[in-house]
RNA sequence: GCGCGGUUAGCUCAGUGGUAGAGCAUUACCUUGACACGGUAGGGGUCGGAGGUUCAAACCCUCCACCGCGCACCA
């Protein structure tokens, strides 16, 4: 016979599962099943990324998912892949050129760099995917994609020559959020608002009026075309401002408040509000720039203008403006027609223009040195301490530098379907728990219902983000992507797949968003634009899974890429949306709340974690402790949890093993430690399981404990199907513990010892002593006590097969190894993964026929219930009688109605006693530890005397608390609007209550009546 | 400023109008033929505050406080 080991032992058990799913294809999608399709398309990670807590969360879900949806009989894809995730990996790469060879990619070249990466691609790319596959992951791999896989790539060029012929993408001149780290253009959404602590400076200018020709001045220049158009053109390798020739100084000074002193020199502009009645009539004049500071008759005249946008209740109600160097100020220059003074490198160093003391500077040391040259010129008039909120890099993590600069826009496509298609929260057609466990709710039927975010409240965010929208900017300064399929020859442009013909082209030399690439995911991974049987079947996807964070960078955008190119005629889809529902996941964070990161170190490797404690412990923590949508704080005590779990379900399988070896003898008993040798196979293994599974139940032989566990298994089945429907993780896992280990283990087990170890010998013990209970217990021919046993572990076959299917989403590992080691699988059709839990059904609830099979009804769960109840109070007396648990002692029952031997076994062995003595008219004598049920009281008859003082105390006590429930019933019945609105069920349930209370207040009061008398 | 979450046991969190729950931690007892990664029994909560609706509120409504997160920002 093969031992098991007493604890589950993860590491030996999770490759050989794993090697054993891949090779037998069970997670490849088959385009040409019948079978319902269900789809996830993985939210690539990236290529070079480690594994962390996020994504164990992520993937578990995703993992879970499709684990179900194949028990439900549908053909599932999991399509996963990996991003090449511009900006990081390039980063990653450079620094690793930098450590390694003291190099910059610009020693290497564009072409020699960009074989590096693919290097080092090649070499990191690899780990996360493994990581994915320690996790349990059930993906597809045969269809890994990687966003600059050559099909993908053109993928990625045909949409751009798509959106630029469609005249969605075009080229401008625009300010954008520049990244003097990265030396790149970034998208609004990369950019991070933090608040920072500075300076607000005051610094006075002096008026001057001019006196030379007006048409010299810019105030006065004549307007011209395009706003756009003419600032680009204006934008200066040269400062173009008049200078104090042109103009007389007057004895007015204007205060300015600013916090970017150092770019004053930028300054081509004064405005003021024209309804400020401080300033109004100063516009038209102009005031003498400070810096650079020059000889004085060349230092520069800039105008005072008047635009609404000043808000006169703001600083000093001045402003500078700096059209050059932030975006409001460039729409009000755009406005005036101010011209362009650019005064910063890309690289975030002043230029010429700053002047000879700021040129060469860092942004911020220029600013420090800007405020002094204020000082020596005696201008600077305040300066105090000062917080507001600046734009970061989120990628580098330095401000970054509003910067105009020639880039590449699109204009959002499919905004309006993209829209409306998300169903928005207390909308008509959307209704809580309309989900139900119907699995069509999920897929079949909704093809002309809207997609749905859970939780719902991201839709809002959504709807917001989605109506005030810009441009993207979509062209980035990087080398590591894909590059822009336009080619220039002198004023030609030409955007294409292929380079084009003649001599002399160009290609644009950036790269492109890479999310540019990433939103086309959902159908370019499956073969777009072909209509692949792939892409056929599993287009649109079912469950998107995903973080919150990247809601405005990946969501919204799929689905505006889903609109517009699957919604081509050839496609022929009554909705182009590339998903049915979207989960949001939680973020997860350390235990004091704060995001995992890699700076603080407080993110735990999740392979150590599974190392530690097992893949299944991992999954299943975080599942426990994620519930919908909020974000978790990570602990690995849930870890431990996890492991404690998987050892309890370990056991319990073990437990089977044991009874049912042989039938009930001793040689069915299973060894500890000193049976099993290191040579043994330390697992089940594929060994046939060394016990036959009893496949057979005979209702008419099912004890109160057989039709309770059924029922409790009927119940768990269908709060796990159904909190699984919904996506509350959390709660399916919840539920599953609590009948596995609190209802399966804690009762049902433990009483079904009775059956094995002690139905033939048991009662002659405690029958001896008076009639009536030997009329009550006959004891048990040898035939039917064979027959009960054989019984009791079709029950538990029943049980633990169900269970395991069940746990199979969550703990996939455990339930197929000891799906295979306890025989189950051969019970299951062969199919396309040979024996494996993966493809068994999911386990349904019991419909009315079988539960008038196996005669299952409420009374048996009152009766097994009113038994466990009897159980808690009589292992309580045990306490009031100060003796210990280990004990054996002997109680006396009264039962209040007839119990069967069986029931009467349960009760005295799980009480631990050594006599259950059932006395039909039992007198107790006074002072007697009682408990009193509805199916009888129970005795503990003592030889000593139990401690009267304590137990007077604690009798008291509760007596307090059990006429304080009174009172609260009572008040509640005594409510006249309370009889007449409550439904009769209700009313029941608090009379039945308050008569509980009742009965527990009298035997209160008896035994304390007892104790003093 | 606008919006969204949150506030329940020592900790982390469930709980959609009718007896306040779980895990961890904690106390006592138990190594009893699956499991000490275990078992048994306990202790511990005026559900952030104030009003309102209701026969009945942790739950619905209003206001307030505090914590967190988005979005928008004025130099």
């Amino acid at each position: 016979m093969t031992e098991i080991p007493k604890a589950y032992e993860p590491q030996s058990v999770e490759d050989k599962w794993y090697d054993f799913w891949q090779k037998h294809g069970c997670f490849t999608a088959d385009p040409k099943s019948a079978k319902p399709a269900y789809s996830i398309v993985i939210p690539p990670p990236n290529v070079t990324g480690m594994l962390h807590m996020g994504h164990v969360l992520n993937n578990t879900i995703q993992d879970i998912l499709s684990r179900k949806a194949r028990m439900d009989g549908k053909e599932v894809l999991w399509l996963p892949g990996t991003d090449h995730a511009g900006i990081a990996t390039q980063v990653q790469v450079e620094k690793a050129l930098k450590k390694e060879e003291r190099k910059t990619k610009y020693d290497l070249g564009r072409e020699e760099f960009l074989k590096r990466v693919w290097v080092w691609k090649e070499k990191h790319g690899g780990i996360i995917i493994n990581q994915l596959k320690k996790l349990g992951c059930s993906c597809d791999w045969s269809r890994e994609r990687f966003t600059m896989d050559a099909d993908y790539s053109r993928c990625v060029q045909k949409v751009f020559v798509e959106l630029y012929k469609k005249g969605l993408i075009y080229r401008g001149k625009r300010m954008v959020n520049w990244c003097p780290v990265s030396q790149t253009a970034l998208s609004d959404e990369e950019v991070e608002m933090k608040p920072q602590k500075g300076f607000m400076y005051h610094f006075k200018v002096q008026v001057a009026e001019k006196v030379g020709q007006a048409s010299r001045l810019p105030s006065a220049e004549g307007a011209k075309e395009n706003s756009d158009a003419n600032a680009a053109r204006s934008l200066g390798r040269r400062d173009a401002c008049p200078t104090l020739v042109d103009a007389r100084l007057t004895d007015t000074w204007l205060t300015i408040a600013t916090t970017r002193p150092e770019t004053i020199p930028g300054d081509t502009a004064v405005a003021v509000n024209p309804k400020d009645p401080r300033y109004a009539h100063l516009i038209g004049k102009h005031i003498v720039r400070p810096l650079p500071i020059q000889l004085p008759r060349e230092q520069k005249l800039i105008p005072i203008i008047g635009d609404d946008h000043v808000d006169f209740e703001f600083g000093t109600g001045v402003l500078k403006v700096t059209p050059a160097h932030d975006k409001a100020d460039f729409e009000i220059g755009a406005r005036h027609k101010l011209p362009l003074v650019d005064i910063m490198n890309a690289n975030g160093t002043m230029n010429d223009l700053a002047g000879d003391s700021l040129a060469g500077l860092d942004r911020f040391e220029a600013r420090k040195i800007a405020v002094e040259r204020l000082k020596e010129l005696g201008v600077l008039v305040e300066e105090k301490p000062y917080e507001n909120n600046v734009g970061y890099s989120q990628r580098a993590d330095v401000p970054i530098e509003p910067r105009l600069s020639e880039q590449w826009f699109l204009k959002y496509p499919a905004v309006a379907q993209s829209k409306a298609c998300v169903e928005q929260e207390g909308s008509a057609d959307f209704q809580i728990g309309s989900m139900g466990n119907d699995e069509a709710s999920r897929f079949g039927n909704r093809r002309s219902a809207k997609m749905r975010f859970h939780p719902q409240r991201w839709a809002k965010v959504y709807d917001h983000w989605l109506t005030n929208i810009q441009d993207w900017c979509i062209s980035r300064q990087l080398w590591w992507g894909h590059r822009i399929p336009v080619w220039y020859r002198g004023n030609e442009i030409y955007c294409g797949l292929e380079t084009p013909q003649g001599e002399g082209w160009q290609q644009d030399p950036d790269v492109l968003d890479t999310w540019f690439s990433s939103w086309l995911w959902p159908f370019a991974t499956m073969g777009w634009p072909e209509q692949t049987p792939t892409l056929k079947k599993f287009y649109p996807t079912t469950d998107l899974v995903t973080g919150p964070d990247i809601i405005f960078f990946w969501v919204a955008r799929m689905i505006m890429a889903g609109y517009e190119f699957m919604g081509e005629p050839q496609f022929a889809l009554p909705d182009a949306m590339p998903f049915r529902n979207v989960y949001f996941t939680g973020i997860i964070r350390d235990k004091q709340g704060r995001k995992m990161s890699k700076t603080l170190g407080n993110s735990p490797d999740p392979l150590v974690l599974i190392a530690q404690y097992g893949a299944d412990a991992l999954r299943f923590g975080t599942m426990r402790s994620a519930p919908l949508g909020q974000d978790v704080l990570f602990d690995e005590k849930d870890v431990e949890l996890g492991r404690n779990f998987c050892n309890k379900l370990w056991n319990a399988c073990r437990f089977r093993q044991m009874v049912g070896g042989t039938t009930g003898n001793e040689e069915g008993r299973m060894k500890n430690e000193e049976g099993a040798t290191a040579a043994e196979p330390s697992t089940f293994n594929l060994q046939p399981p060394t016990f036959e599974v009893q496949g057979e139940i005979n209702p008419a032989l099912l004890t109160s404990d057989d039709k309770w566990i059924l029922l409790k298994l009927d119940a768990a089945i269908r709060e796990v199907s159904t909190a699984l429907a919904d996506y509350k993780f959390s709660e399916a896992t919840a539920a599953l513990y609590k009948f596995f280990w609190s209802e399966y283990c804690d009762w049902y087990v433990e009483a079904s010892k009775a059956v094995f170890f002690s139905s033939s010998r048991g009662n002659e013990a405690q029958t001896e002593k008076t009639e009536t209970s030997q009329s009550l217990l006959k004891s048990a021919a040898a035939g039917e006590v064979d027959a009960r046993k054989a019984n009791t572990l079709a029950v538990i076959d029943f049980v633990l097969s169900h269970t395991l299917r069940l746990f199979h989403p969550f703990l996939p590992f455990i339930t197929e190894e000891l799906w295979h080691g306890m025989g189950y699988s051969t019970d299951m059709p062969e199919n396309q993964g040979g024996k494996t839990i993966m493809f068994a059904p999911w386990p349904k609830a019991f419909d009315a026929d079988m539960k008038e099979a196996y005669g299952l009804g409420d009374s048996d769960l009152e009766l097994a219930q009113a038994k466990y109840h009897l159980v808690t109070e009589g292992r309580n007396l045990r306490r009031v009688g100060n003796i210990q648990a280990g004990k054996k002692v002997k109680f006396i029952f009264k039962p209040a109605v007839a119990v069967t031997p069986h029931d009467a076994e349960v009760i005295r062995l799980l009480l631990n006693a050594e006599a259950l003595e059932i006395v039909a008219d039992h007198a107790s004598k006074k002072g007697t530890p009682t408990a009193r049920t509805p199916l009888g009281d129970l005795f503990l008859p003592l030889e000593g005397l139990i401690d009267v003082a304590a137990e007077t105390v604690r009798l008291t006590k509760e007596l307090e608390k059990i006429q304080a429930e009174i009172a609260k019933v009572e008040s509640k019945l005594g409510n006249p609007g309370f009889v007449a609105k409550v439904p009769a069920s209700v009313l029941d349930e608090h009379r039945q209550r308050l008569a509980d209370w009742q009965g527990k207040l009298t035997h209160a009061q008896e035994s304390l009546d007892a104790l003093k008398g």
